[in-house]
Formats: C-alpha cells, sequence, structure tokens
DNA sequence: CTAGGTGCAAAAGGTTTGCGGTTAA
DNA sequence: TTAACCGCAAACCTTTTGCACCTAG
C-alpha cells in the first residue's frame, strides 16, 4: 500500500474514533487488490497468505471498522454470506442468477434514481439496489 | 383462507411445477395476516400455533415455494436472517437502523427508477432497492 | 402408482463472543 | 498507561441435508 493510502486509512479510522492497526490496513489492502466483492470468509483465506496469523474474528472485526469509517460497503445476497465491497462512487449491484457473480453498476444508468421522496418521518441515510439477472458472460450461453 | 385465494395459489404452484400442500397454504396464510416482514423462525412459530407439527425445514420449503411462484419476496437485511414479504405490488423496503423494524416503500417515492439501462449483455430480471435510515417512530425520538 | 413433499435430527455454513495476551496513542 | 485490538476456540444462529414415511395428482 501507498503512503497516501495508508494516510487516508488512519485519518478515516481516527475520524471514526477506531486505531489504525496493521491487520485493518492489510485486509484493506486485500479488498482493494481484487475487486470481486469476496466474503469474509475469503478476504481471511487471501489475507492469510501475506499474513498468515490472522484470524478469521479479526476479519470480521476489521471489515466492520472499515464500514464504519465509510471505507467499504457490504453487499447482501439472497441468504449467502455477506460480500464486501471498496468501490464507495455511487454505484450497485448486479447479481448473475447464474454463475452467482457480483459486478458494479455505475449510477450513470440509473437515471433519476436520485428523486426519492419518502413519506413523511423517514430520514434516509443510504440506499441500496441490487439488481439480478443474468450477466453477458452467462446469457451468451443460453 | 377464502376459496379464491386456495385456488389462486394452487394455479400460482401448478404453473410452476409444484404441488399443492395444506402446508404451503398455511405458510401462505401466516404471511398474508401479519405484513410485518418476518424471518423464516418467526413465520414458524406463528404457523406452529395452528399446525403444530409442522416443521422448520417445511417452512423452508413452503417459502422457497412461494417465492419460486412469485407470490413472495425475499427481503435481505445486513448480515440478519432473510424476511419475506407477500406484497408482490412495485414497492422497496425501508429498513431502520434503530430498531430494525422494514417498512414498505411504495414506488411512487421513486420517481425514474424504471429508466434503468444497463452496459451491453446485461439481462435484467429483478431490482430491489432497500433504504436506510431512521423511521418515522426512532427519527422523532432523536 | 410415484415423484414430490413432510418431519425429524444432524450437519453445515456464517457470524459473534469471551478471554487472556498485545499494542496504538 | 490503558482502552482498544488481536488470536483462539467455543458458542450461536440460520439454513441445508439425508432419510424414512406420506400424499397430491
Amino acid at each position: 500500500m501507498q503512503k497516501p493510502q495508508k494516510q487516508e486509512l488512519n485519518e478515516r479510522l481516527a475520524t471514526s474514533g477506531l486505531r489504525f492497526t496493521a491487520q485493518r490496513q492489510h485486509v484493506y489492502d486485500v479488498l482493494l487488490q481484487t475487486r470481486d466483492h469476496p466474503t469474509a470468509e475469503e478476504v481471511f483465506i487471501r489475507a492469510k497468505q501475506t499474513s498468515p496469523d490472522i484470524s478469521i474474528a479479526t476479519v470480521y472485526n476489521c471489515l466492520d471498522a472499515l464500514v464504519k469509517c465509510n471505507l467499504v460497503r457490504q453487499v447482501n445476497v439472497d441468504r449467502g454470506a455477506t460480500r464486501f465491497c471498496p468501490n464507495m462512487k455511487d454505484h450497485c449491484h448486479f447479481c448473475c442468477d447464474e454463475c452467482g457473480g457480483v459486478f458494479d453498476i455505475d449510477s450513470k444508468y440509473l437515471n433519476g434514481i436520485d428523486q426519492i421522496h419518502l413519506p413523511k418521518g423517514f430520514k434516509l441515510a443510504r440506499r441500496e439496489i441490487s439488481l439480478k439477472g443474468f450477466c453477458p458472460e452467462c446469457a451468451s450461453q443460453k
């Protein structure tokens, strides 16, 4: 990880009242290296390759810390394990019914989605849009 | 359950190649009675009140059958148990960060959301929008 | 009749927790 | 110095599975 990223992470954690640790840096690093929306267990396996002593509990702790300081998003897939996404640009997810792959879809494809005016009283903090169907590769094999 | 609903359920199941059973009718009945997005376990508890012999495995089987024949939707909440919703009108869900409650939000509040034009190759089948923040009751207590 | 569904209990995930030791600030 | 964090292992919760029996069509 380059210096600027380390400093950025440090500041973000501090802002949320969380400490900088080697494990958190490493877990974030793992997420940034592969944008394939891994599960906690997949992050664990990859992290162990260079940090053999890290534990699954720590991976969950680190992922939670990264989510809390807004560097990572959680992605929910039907009944499956939670996946993690380090892309914080405004986007949504497309989950393929065939292969289970998760793809980032830029928000430019969602015209007008910002015009959400909820019923009186609701205070909106975040929105999560997930799309389902066939990804290009699986669609072409049908 | 009234006759028309039973017949509707029967037809829907048949169309999907699934059988009509007393348990499926009963689970659907339980879902229709309370629109509070129960988990499988909550459905199980309610179903047992009038069908003491039903098992949790059967509840999952019935819920899956109802989802397959498009009478029920699954609602994913971060890392929590999957919830089930028998409202098939176009709507999305608002999940309260404070109390965890799930609320149906009519699609009229989501202007323009139908204009989704995905990148080449993606075949869209369904979309799921989930909103987060504070529900009216919890927001007023802050 | 028989493929599909049910109930039960055990197993398989996925996530959280408790605890003694370690470390960032 | 000390509250926060770590690694480990056990616990917990949700969902799935295998099997013998049952039933809708």
